[in-house]
DNA sequence: ATCCCGAGGG
DNA sequence: CCCTCTGGAT
């Protein structure tokens, strides 16, 4: 078995992924602090591109806390269908946007612990939220993260919160937040979940897999 | 550990 | 049919 990955190595993979995806960003479409927040929370279990969809006619029709805390929540639900648990994320935007009215003024707090004490965000919902409306530093651990990061031996973790806590000191403060988005794209890819295509993965003389999923 | 849930791919 | 998609709450 190898070692576990040094900082010098995850950092070489990382800049091997950046020149690879130059367009690695976060790819949900959202104007403002709020907006990111619900396409995130939309996100779960579900694709970008779906999200994109619904948040358009979504914004349009309820275009701050305000007006989505009184929302009714059917014509909610019928919004976001198309999005997967429906009706949890129809009742979790709901009592978000009213929780933001009654504890932040209608705002989106900038801290780790007032982010995941809304309903229906976690911690990996708050920290796509914090790195990119208010580029606080995080590493968001999603299914992807979890999957290119085990295969490529930086962790032996399965949590995502381990996972962070294993990986980031590991790595430079301001490296946290592209490293997501980085390995989320490479995860999408080339690193799938199913069949991942190792014939043409950049990183493959880096993997201590060498090509087996 | 289990539930929520639609959409897309193989 | 199967698996997977930028999870979270119980």
């Amino acid at each position: 078995m190898p070692e576990k990955a040094t900082t010098r190595q995850m950092i070489r993979v990382l800049e091997i992924l950046a020149d690879t995806y130059p367009e690695a960003r976060c790819a949900l479409h959202f104007d403002g602090p709020w907006q990111l927040l619900v396409a995130t929370i939309l996100s779960a279990q579900c694709t970008d591109r779906q999200v994109n969809l619904v948040t358009g006619p979504l914004f349009q029709r309820f275009p701050n806390p305000d007006a989505m805390a009184g929302a009714d929540q059917g014509e909610l639900e019928n919004l976001i269908r198309s999005t997967g648990f429906f009706r949890n994320k129809a009742a979790n935007l709901i009592a978000c946007a009213a929780a933001l009215l009654q504890r932040h003024a209608g705002q989106v707090p900038e801290r780790m612990e007032d982010l995941v004490a809304l309903p229906g965000v976690g911690r990996k919902t708050a920290n796509v939220v914090l790195g990119n409306a208010f580029s606080v530093p995080g590493l968001a651990v999603d299914t992807h993260v979890r999957r290119v990061s085990w295969r490529l031996g930086w962790t032996k973790q399965t949590d995502p919160v381990r996972i962070e806590q294993d990986l980031c000191p590991r790595l430079p403060t301001e490296r946290w937040t592209m490293a997501s988005h980085l390995l989320i794209h490479h995860g999408r890819a080339i690193c799938r979940a199913s069949r991942p295509a190792c014939h043409s993965c950049p990183v493959l003389a880096l993997c201590p897999r060498t090509g087996v999923a």
